[in-house]
DNA sequence: TTGTACGCGTTATCAG
DNA sequence: CTGATAACGCGTACAA
């Protein structure tokens, strides 16, 4: 590795001294025009490039934001990924991103990665609910705020980034009661997220509202891939316990649904219509088209990064604020009713 | 932000040097096991870590190393992230992570924040080949190797990760051949991608093995977008020049193609059988599912990573390798001959 | 065995 | 307007 030009390269060719070079560089008033410009000269043919770890020990921030989701196959990370880091990068902050492969053991370990790296805040999407939360409360407490986005922890004060999942989910309900479905049940998530608790929640008082009769099987937990989605509908199918129409909790459980429902000779919308939720790309594309609930993942990124940076470069006493971002409702053929018209 | 317990708070604390503190951690035998002790638990008290950013100003070393990737929307590039973040998080090194969006301008710029923050060493697949041939140049001729995945530079001297696109697009055009569709026609690339030459060439040698006519329609020219396969394919299905079989360039050409065929009211495979390249989880839940050929994505950023700690931290004198790894081909229904059997 | 002093690259402060 | 010096936190050669 070549050695990089520094302050004292320049300032022993120019026979100067560094602290003017400095100034030089820096562009301040305080300096006579024709050093300056001859201190930028030489900079420039000595491709100088300030080294940003030195300013970083200098001020003591390391200028570097950690980030801790759960996975990173799924769309949805990358593109809130995408929004954080341009936010970032106009901060010239940077990004150390790691993943908890949905192990709140491997959360823990990314958390004292976090830590030992230094960075300024945190940007976390949980891994289970409650299982770390006495962690990241210390971690706040230690001066290093944290802001959640889709996936957070109640019994934590801090800054979060949601979408009304509640609201959603009772709007996908009623979109299938309206279809004149009958026997409507959802495919629940994993237990000990809230998001699977607004999701539940919305789906019950929608039922409830529109007096169509709940079960103990209305509620089927399954979990966040797509095999899980496939296993619980093939269950389904060898109880012949058919049902009308399924609110799912995310695409994948959706697809997985589907993947069974073809494979027993079913249709969708006709036997069983289906709703997915927090879509990517692909819930269009698939036959039928998903019904599906598009969260505005970009802009998650952003916000979650500006309400951190403000704690940061602002407001030292960190004030909590929650921000609830707008989801869109993208109704496809998957849901509905082909019967009823 | 509360203050971070340095070695001098200790050594305070404890009324030694600094040196002797340092010394105690580090776990130097020439230390008195008993001030080693004390030491080693005041450390504790304070919750000490040693600052990253002093050790990286006094080794001389960013511990840092860029990405430079095209987009980040597609399933590809989140998994190779996922890969390289392995070797390097085992190495103790960062990761900063830039996306170009498919601009070359971006691209650049991205390069300059990257050589800024003083990267070890940089790990890209290109956006557009050749654009920025001379830069990648000068960057390793600075000494900061690069290790291109993907889509990389042939004009460029540096260690690759790459599948083997020619024989793959052989393979799959051979498979199209083999279940006897007689009108196969390639939905081809961006023409400035050296994959793109490699998988044309694939077909085309597949074909003329096989004797099997090759026109001026035989190859058409799409891009990367699921929107250039759909308006692809209605060009074709306008003019009545419908082909039996398209070896697509990627899945997203492929999905497009799909999504038109079916709205012609033309079935696949019946009436046009498709293979997509580098899959997605995506390319069996679609109907039909799709063919297609599945690159081990993890595995690449792993290699890709290696690579690169290995020219930064092993050999001083850059050695160029180039590491094929190989792909799978998976046979679905999307690319079946339902005629002949 | 321990302490002192220096350097990594930068900027701020204080003299000159 | 410019130069010398200290400081950020760490490790280490050298001196004690």
């Amino acid at each position: 590795m070549k050695k990089h030009a520094t302050l004292k390269d320049i300032a022993k060719a120019l026979n100067i001294s560094t602290a003017t070079v400095s100034r030089a560089l820096t562009d301040r008033l305080d300096v006579n025009p024709k050093t300056k410009q001859l201190v930028q000269e030489e900079a420039k043919r000595q491709n100088y490039k300030p080294n940003p770890i030195a300013l970083r020990l200098q001020n003591k921030r390391s200028k570097t934001i950690g980030l801790v989701i759960p996975e990173l196959r799924t769309g949805f990370f990358p593109n809130v990924i995408s929004g954080i880091q341009k936010v970032l990068m106009e901060h010239d902050y940077q990004l150390i991103i790691t993943a908890s492969d949905e192990s709140a053991e491997l959360e823990e370990k990314n958390l004292k990665l976090l830590e030992s790296n230094m960075v300024e805040g945190i940007i976390m999407s949980v891994t289970r609910e409650g299982e770390n939360s006495n962690y990241y409360q210390r971690i706040i407490d230690s001066g290093v705020p944290i802001v959640f986005f889709n996936r957070f922890c109640s019994n934590v004060v801090a800054s979060k980034v949601i979408i009304d999942d509640y609201k959603m989910a009772f709007f996908a309900t009623e979109h299938l009661i309206y279809n004149k479905f009958e026997k409507i049940i959802h495919f629940s998530g994993p237990n000990n997220l809230s998001v699977t608790k607004k999701r539940k929640q919305g789906f019950l008082d929608a039922m409830k509202k529109h007096q169509k009769q709940i079960t103990d099987n209305s509620v089927i937990t399954t979990g966040v891939l797509s095999k899980k989605g496939y296993t619980a509908m093939k269950s389904l199918i060898n109880k012949n316990e058919i049902p009308d129409a399924i609110f799912c909790f995310n695409d994948p459980i959706a697809f997985g649904a589907l993947k069974a429902i073809k494979e027993a000779g079913l249709s969708c919308p006709n036997d069983i219509a289906l709703v997915g939720f927090s879509e990517t790309e692909v819930a269009q594309l698939i036959d039928p088209p998903l019904t599906s609930i598009e969260q505005p993942t970009y802009e998650i990124g952003e916000t979650a990064a500006k309400l951190l940076l403000d704690q940061i470069l602002i407001s030292p006493t960190p004030e909590v604020e929650t921000v609830c971002l707008s989801a869109k409702f993208n109704i496809r053929k998957s849901s509905v009713n082909l019967k009823n018209s």
